[in-house]
Parts: structure tokens; sequence; C-alpha cells
DNA sequence: AATAATCAATTACATACGTAAACGGTTAAT
DNA sequence: ATTAACCGTTTACGTATGTAATTGATTATT
């Protein structure tokens, strides 16, 4: 099942370190979002349910790891982007950005650098 | 307010061509979705009070128009992602598709040629 | 004129989502 | 032993979404 956005933002707490309590992901996402403990509780048994979490007992409290990796997370929702408006390539949505005036200076230099590291494998 | 993926669906027959009739937007998704007529008009309808279409009556039938358009509507999913999920920069995220081995010989070739005209508009 | 066909608009309904309050059990303090 | 504090689980509730059936109005047919 897919994980909403609500959800992903507690995912991305534990994606940048893990195990963590539900009170350090609320201490680190409840002032920025404005959410109270009862909801990053909620979301995080939701992502218990959907198996995107795992929660091993500490004491009186539980830490939550992710089993759901960032990498997959990332994949799927690039992935399903570019197929819905880019026919699945690559190229039209760089292009897309470009003519958006989104890629800057050093966005250039590092595809330079990827297009030519791909250039050496090559052979 | 965002429209929906399946509001999205129906969005794409008219980025396609436009004006159409319900009828003719069916005929288009609905074998492909799986949709009854009654979810067509459910969608164009939503996409009514979203402002996202006009309709015009032609005799017995309306005809659909966009009223946003694709351009429009593909920026803010592609920021939306980019941001979200790359630091709102480009470079990263063509490297992600990279390492998940979802660069074509053509868009390798597409991306030279973008970078070479960029290049080349600096002077 | 009465009836049937055609469309769009309204209503329906289950699930997901955002946001949280209430409940309950376990541990800690008195 | 009671009571209080803590923390996860359950329940809540309004809106969005996917998917349609029903209704109602207008036009066409008999």
């Amino acid at each position: 099942m897919a994980i909403s956005e609500a959800e992903a933002v507690v995912m991305d707490v534990l994606w940048r370190a893990a195990p963590r309590t539900a009170e350090e992901i609320l201490a680190e996402v409840g002032p920025a979002q404005g959410w109270q403990e009862g909801t990053v509780k909620s979301l995080l048994n939701r992502l218990l349910r959907k198996e995107a979490v795992h929660a091993e007992r500490d004491g009186r409290r539980y830490l939550y790891t992710p089993l759901l990796a960032r990498e997959q997370y990332v994949q799927q929702e690039s992935k399903g982007l570019l197929d819905r408006l880019f026919g699945g390539r690559v190229a039209p949505l760089v292009v897309h950005f470009s003519e958006q005036r989104k890629l800057s200076k050093k966005d250039i230099a590092e595809l330079r650098k990827l297009l030519k590291e791909l250039d050496d494998e090559q052979h």
C-alpha cells in the first residue's frame, strides 16, 4: 500500500536516523508541521499497519525503525511521475526543468560530470 | 485545489485534443481504465468545481475544454517531487535515475544536446 | 400529447487521509 | 495499596478520492 504525504514526513525523520521513539519524532516534526502528539502516533500506527516501519519494545516505550528504504520510496515516486508525465523518459523531464529555468549552474556542472562518467564507463 | 490522479487521466484526454464531449472522453479512457459513464461524468464535475475545465453547451450536450494548462500541472507535480525528494535540485534526481539504470542511450544523447545548447546560449 | 431516449447533475458509498481526542494498561510515585 | 503519569491503541470526524447508480430535465419519437 502506498504511504501518504504526511506519513512520508514521519518516514523522513526515521530515514535521517533510527531507531527513534515517538517522542523524538514528535519533537522533530511537531513544531514545523504544527502537529500534536496524537497526530504523530496515528501516522506511526498507519505506517506499522502498512509495514513501512517496525516497532521494538524498549522498556515502556517503542523504538521505531523504517522497514521501507528511502531509496525504494524515492524510486516508486520518481518512476510514477516519470511515467505519468514524461512518457517514462528522463530527458524530457530534464528539458522541462531546463525550460522552467530550474537548472542551476551547479546542476549543469553535475550533469556534465555525470555524462562524462557514463561515457568513461562505456569503455 | 489539487487535482487527483483519476482526474488527471481525464485532463490528459482534453490536453490531447479539446473541446470534447463526455461521450468522447469516455470512449477514449473508459476501456483502458475500466471506467463506466458515471465515473467520467463525476470526474468531469469535480474538475468543473475545481475550475480545471470549462464546459460550454452545444445543443443537448456540453463541450469540455481544459482551463488548467498541461504545462502548469506538470510544473506543479514536478516541482513538488523535486522539492520533497531531491532538495529541489535537478542533478540529484538525474543521478538517481542514472543509478536506477533508467537512462536510455537516447536520453543520454538528448541530455548531451541540451547541455551543449545551454553552453552555446551562454555566449 | 404521451412516451422514450439522452445527458448532465445529484446522491451514494467505501476507503484513504489529515488531524486529533479518548481509552486502557503498565510503570512509577506516594 | 492507591493514585498518578506515561505511552501506545482505539475511536472519531471532516474532507478527498475512486467508482458508480439514481434522478431530473430536455429532446426526440410514436
